[in-house]
DNA sequence: CGTTAACAGTTAACGCTGTTCACTCATGCT
DNA sequence: AGCATGAGTGAACAGCGTTAACTGTTAACG
């Protein structure tokens, strides 16, 4: 019995590398269903064994990256016993930069996908979005631990006004009780860094900057400063 | 003859009309050949005398969209009298933000498209880009004025690298002459808007905060005041 | 050990897409 | 009036996601 199921993961498994081979090939639009059972050798309806759709088998794809990535993110900035956290968070940023530089095509699957649809319901329930939690909770985790460490200056709440104070307070739980100020400081730098990445891998800061390195390090020192970091060591 | 060439002139505003109309109600993804064929009751092949392709069509709609958001800046910083040139850039940000939060659609057509393919060649012709440029040169031109009107403080040459500072200098004609510490804070301040505006009308920033509006502001305050603005009269 | 049920996979087909070719018909120019 | 240009149609092709009916093989059970 579990040497059918073992087949079973096993072709699951070949599946999904296949799809990955045509993303990083061709880009989103070359991952079709027909290409992939193509690239295995199989029939297109021989996937409907494996997926109910075509949008299923791309989201298990995505849940898969947001994994792979994850994992690599942890592994980097645990792989050195740097006890420091500040070189911790340079260390994320940069290897996310990194990963979205080496593999733009992923990359622009998971968070290229415009989702204009407000969808009512706020908290959908595709593997997916539960894999891009546990992404975020990992940026999360760390500045949290950089906070704790450390408090860094923050505005006062009157600073902020009482409608940004009430939405930053209710995530306060998942940032292990920082104060508002300082969730709206760790906010920008995830804001910031994600829009900088975004923009480099997407292609809009090409039109200005041929090689968005240089701007993208010095960015980095501001926003981490805006944190209390000190510029992390270049080597 | 011009008769013939006004019906034509026409007829290709009703396409783009209906595209554009398609576009708004379910999407990117909705405006397809023959949809819009259908929607204006002539079959697929007809608009293969209008345009050599659907990528064209889509082209097509992408730079009259950027003109209009253009020209809806353009005159929403002119109506007001306000020689303030702060107050203008401050509108400016918000009516970007309003625009792109009342059409979604249109904004991810403009913007949320993934381009990951690098292209070679640097500059390309469509008139999409054309476009794309002249709505970038409106935002450039204004922060000039507000340079050359009172120059703010910006961060030293050495202070950037100089691999950063020839990068910047080379944008310098576009910036009437701003040193390239100038250009580095105006750079940043088109970054982060951009990346704001993307994440709320992407729904990126739906996980952590529901309304985003306070944030905006309280970013746009803080990008602004890097740009030597004060936060611009509330009324 | 033979029977049976579950499962992987195929073939054929449907409706959809963008695109092309051959054709018709009306309009405007000479 | 005659002719040519061009708008528009109809039929068709390849490819897409998807479904239904069918064929083998393979594991489990009396």
């Amino acid at each position: 019995m579990d040497s059918r199921d073992r087949r079973r993961a096993a072709t699951l498994a070949e599946i999904k590398a296949a799809a990955r081979r045509l993303l990083v090939a061709g880009g989103t639009a070359a991952v079709g269903l027909r290409a992939v059972a193509r690239e295995l050798g199989l029939t297109p309806p021989a996937l409907y064994r494996y997926f109910p759709s075509h949008e299923a088998l791309v989201s298990a794809l995505i849940a898969d990256l947001y994994d792979e990535l994850t994992t690599a993110l942890m592994d980097l900035q645990c792989a050195e016993e740097d006890v420091d956290l500040g070189a911790r968070l340079y260390l994320l940023a940069n290897g996310l930069r990194d990963w979205a530089l080496a593999h733009p095509a992923e990359f622009g699957l998971l968070f290229g996908t415009a989702v204009p649809d407000p969808e009512g319901d706020g908290h959908e329930e595709t593997p997916g979005h539960q894999a891009a939690m546990r992404f975020g909770a990992l940026f999360k985790e760390l500045v949290a631990q950089i906070w704790h460490q450390k408090p860094f200056p923050h505005p006062a709440d009157d600073e902020l006004g009482t409608v940004l104070v009430e939405q930053l307070t209710a995530e306060s739980e998942h940032f292990h009780g920082m104060p508002p100020g300082a969730i709206y400081l760790s906010l920008n730098y995830w804001t910031r860094l994600y829009g900088l990445i975004c923009m480099e891998v997407f292609g809009q800061l090409h039109w200005v900057l041929p090689d968005a390195a240089a701007y993208f390090e010095a960015q980095l020192f501001e926003i981490g400063g805006a944190l209390g970091l000190d510029c992390p060591p270049p080597e």
